[in-house]
DNA sequence: ATAATATATGAATAGTTATTCATATATTGA
DNA sequence: TCAATATATGAATAACTATTCATATATTAT
């Protein structure tokens, strides 16, 4: 490249490149912001802030078929965002950890919405 | 439903219900996510992370072709996840605001791994 | 053991998206 | 104005994903 910032930003980007994560790590990162993406998980996860919940309460929070949250579930559950536990005939669902939360109201400050 | 759980859970769907966000809030924020959960769109806030740079030091840094970082660049813009403004003939791309970095950490620690 | 309830899953389809290639636009210097 | 540099964009293809439908598994009560 021969552009006239190389003085200014070229350390910027030598630092960025030797820097960056692994590209492991950014893989991690993106199919977690990925599992959150959708708007059908993010009502789970909505709806898990009110507390943990069987399969069919958690239907009945957000819409949709028992099938399609089940899918849904299991996505949020194979990346570490919901965790489960059995009881009895039940599964009940609860978000993993604190982070969880905390970055949903991140970036909803970030949009400048209420949630 | 007929679930044995009626007691102790369907307060907790019906709170949920109750305090679900808007369907219009809930899809800026997935779209907001997904544009966070592709690699190389990472790779390009991670890379910013180091200061602001012209769209081809941001290349050098990500590695990648032009007109794939332009198009990821485009998509970042849109979302107001980076801001550009323009420097002669360089476009100067740059975060938006500090809730980037904060939500990249925020998921790196629920991953626990280092970044 | 059987029926009923609760949850999960496989396959198929329809919709979405990242990347590439070729090209367009915009800015600067000669 | 022309050439060179920097960035953006449209179209096409290939890969991915959400949902639905049908069905399977697991648990409990009778």
């Amino acid at each position: 490249m021969n552009c006239e910032h190389e003085r200014e930003h070229s350390a910027a980007a030598r630092a960025a490149k030797e820097n960056m994560p692994h590209a492991a790590e950014i893989e991690r990162l993106a199919e977690n912001f990925k599992t959150i993406s959708e708007p059908s998980r993010l009502k789970i996860l909505f709806a898990l802030r009110h507390g943990e919940m069987c399969v069919l309460h958690i239907v009945e929070a957000v819409g949709g078929a028992q099938s399609a949250v089940s899918h849904q579930l299991r996505l949020l559950r194979a990346s570490n965002i919901v965790k489960a536990r059995r009881d009895g005939r039940h599964i009940v669902y609860s978000l993993a950890d604190e982070h969880i939360l905390a970055v949903l109201e991140l970036a909803c400050a970030h949009l400048k919405c209420k949630i």
